[in-house]
RNA sequence: GGUCCAGUAGCUCAGUUGGAUAGAGCAGCAGCCUUCUAAGCUGCGGGUCACAGGUUCGAGCCCUGUCUGGAUCACCA
């Protein structure tokens, strides 16, 4: 990397120069400014205090110093108190000749290292997926895909919550109400008409409140004592005791909502390599939290429940078994946690879930550590930012959620309209013209909520369907099909361009900045890495599709007459599809030949 | 009330961890298809970076306070 040659350089220079060497924190290297003539500028306010003079004449002494002794930077100029580099043509080319044939160049080769567990997705089987679960799934396997690419081993897992008083909820709904309706009688996804009985619970549950209410209690009250939620909570309990009848009503409806999770997973194009499931963890959970109280770390309450105390730390006291012995959502989370090092003895245990739940993931780790657990340290919770709607939260009961599914359907829709309103390809087979539709619509939808910081907040209004132009994924689509048209055309023509080295040295200005772009590449990846960002990501496919188009416009290619040129600048055209197709994948989208 | 997070153009978002004149897209206006894909390119207009102090050569970024919005502090998950 030119940056850390630039770096070493500037230690040195200071050394030979002003007798000492700086420390780190006083380096600073950054892209010139395209403003500015040169590649690289190093700030030397910082340096100042080393060199005891004033910022211009520090700048040339160092400037100087970088020409005299280096092959890499061949020129210099100094604006304010800022040294600006130019590196050497000779360099970018060396550069260019060796990413040409590299297909796996910004890829890290795989590190012998503990790997990471990666838990995302994490639905509950009460109801289908939304919006919010959308981000979620992306963010966990693009931020998969991401470190796997700095060559980090990775393993991706999910963790169903199959099991508590939400699914009880449906399930009581669906004996009262369903008339043995299923997924097969109905027609219905399996994971809708699980759904459709959780809502139709919560309407019975509001209306025994409001009646209770209404003759006279009062509504804390009323909310934990309106007859379908005891009637809820009793068949929890038969659940945790195992009674046969309730066991297989369970399982019966589970299995229809996987059946319906399973085919959103697949179009969404969703993976794991392991799935756990809550009725599978909450006793190994029980069972710590049972070791913790006799061992005295935990304790219990008259009632018989068993609590945590966290008050020295900051926080509450925590709930982790009920009066009744059954558990909660914490409880199981002890267990998951356990059993996932057990299985894999990752060096990091990555959640993906919303800040909703910062709290929860705080206490997790106390807890744990309470208990003993050193490991609990390599917990690391991926909080991300909820998607909210231009009126605010998304309800499940105001109906105001975005499902997953209608939400894929409907960018579908517009991929095939837009596509069809341009009047491109009617060689297309319909299976040919499906497949174009599927990538477009789900690259739109993937950067779309990609592009977005994870941690921030980020709004979608279903009023106004994600677009197709501008900073969008089929831009960057686009570009790409762009590109491999070109190359379509030079492969017709008879002109290689792979297995060539040019010997180039006369560069235009927006060859130059392309080249640049894609020479950041790895330093990109790297730090979507560490950030958990693929944000970075997609920010750097859009800048890199940007630059080429205005490559694209200001240059020909093709009907360039000079061999050497147009060869260079099919490579360069070859090596961007390339980057832009790789940094695609890493999100999750697929780029398409044409479109 | 305690804790945490956020506030950048009409809207949706960037801003390389403190550097040069704060950037994109959408929306609006004006141009460019007999050069290789116009889902593109070029230009114009649009900003008190919530507000007030502070730190320093330098602050959208760091510190303090205020305002606004959100999350959370559940025997829901």
């Amino acid at each position: 990397m030119i940056e850390s040659t630039i770096a070493e350089l500037l230690s040195k220079a200071t050394l030979k120069l002003y007798g000492q060497m700086p420390p780190e924190s006083l380096i600073q290297i950054q892209k010139t400014r395209p403003e500015f003539t040169g590649d690289y500028t190093v700030v030397v306010f910082p340096l100042l205090k080393i060199s005891k003079k004033n910022p211009e004449q520090t700048a040339l002494e160092l400037g100087k110093y970088f020409i005299d002794n280096s092959n890499e930077i061949t020129d210099f100029n100094v604006i304010k108190g800022f040294l600006n580099l130019s590196v050497s043509n000779t360099y970018w080319m060396e550069f260019f000749n060796r990413i040409l044939p590299d297909n796996r160049f910004g890829f890290s080769e795989s590190k012998d290292i503990p790997s990471v567990v990666i838990e995302y997705s994490s639905p509950n089987t009460n109801k289908p997926l939304h919006l919010g679960h959308v981000r979620n799934n992306l963010l966990g396997w693009s931020v998969a895909a991401i470190l796997k690419a700095n060559g980090i081993p990775v393993k991706k897992v999910n963790l169903v919550n199959d099991r508590g008083i939400h699914i009880c909820k449906s399930m009581l709904a669906w004996q009262k109400w369903g008339q043995s309706a299923t997924p097969e009688t109905t027609g219905q996804k399996g994971d809708k008409l699980v759904g459709d009985y959780y809502v139709l619970f919560d309407k019975e549950y509001k209306k025994e409140i409001k009646t209770l209410v209404d003759n006279g209690m009062k509504e804390d009250e009323a909310k934990n004592s309106a007859p379908i939620l005891l009637e809820a909570k009793l068949m929890l309990k038969k659940w945790e005791d195992g009674d046969d009848q309730v066991r297989k009503l369970w399982y019966e409806m589970n299995q229809w909502v996987y059946a319906g999770f399973d085919i959103t997973y697949s179009r969404m194009g969703i993976d794991f390599d392991k799935v756990y499931y809550e009725s599978e963890t909450y006793l190994l959970g029980k069972a710590l939290v049972e070791d913790g109280l006799q061992k005295g770390i935990l304790f219990k309450k008259e009632d018989g429940s068993v609590w945590c105390d966290l008050t020295l730390d900051g926080l509450d006291e925590k709930l982790l078994l009920r009066a009744d012995g059954t558990s909660v959502y914490m409880t199981q989370d002890l267990g998951t946690a356990q059993l996932r090092y057990d299985d894999y003895h990752p060096g990091k245990l990555v959640y993906v879930v919303g800040n909703e739940q910062n709290y929860h993931f705080d206490v997790l780790k106390l807890v744990l550590k309470k208990l003993g657990k050193e490991w609990a340290d390599s917990i690391e919770h991926l909080s991300y930012g909820m998607v909210e709607l231009p009126e605010g939260k998304m309800k499940s009961r105001e109906g105001t959620v975005v499902d997953a599914d209608d939400l894929m359907e409907e960018m579908y829709q517009t991929a095939k309209t837009t596509t069809e309103a341009l009047g491109k390809f009617d060689d297309f087979t319909e299976e040919e013209s499906h497949q174009l539709y599927n990538v477009l619509s789900l690259g739109a939808l993937k950067y779309f909520i990609l592009k977005v910081d994870p941690k921030k907040t980020m709004t979608f209004n279903p009023a106004e369907s994600i677009d197709f132009t501008g900073n969008t994924g089929p831009f960057i689509q686009y570009t790409h099909a762009r590109i491999k048209s070109i190359l379509r055309k030079a492969d017709e023509a008879g002109y290689p361009y792979l297995d060539i080295k040019i010997d180039w040295n006369d560069s235009n200005e927006k060859e130059k900045s392309l080249l640049k772009l894609l020479h950041d590449f790895p330093q990109v990846i790297q730090q979507a890495g560490e950030n958990f960002s693929p944000a970075l990501i997609a920010n750097f496919a859009y800048e890199v599709a940007k630059e080429f188009n205005q490559f694209y416009h200001a240059l020909i290619i093709l009907k360039e007459e000079d061999e050497a040129t147009r060869t260079f600048r099919l490579q360069l055209s070859f090596v961007t599809a390339r980057t832009i197709r790789q940094a695609m994948k890493l999100l999750g989208a697929e780029v398409p030949e044409r479109m």
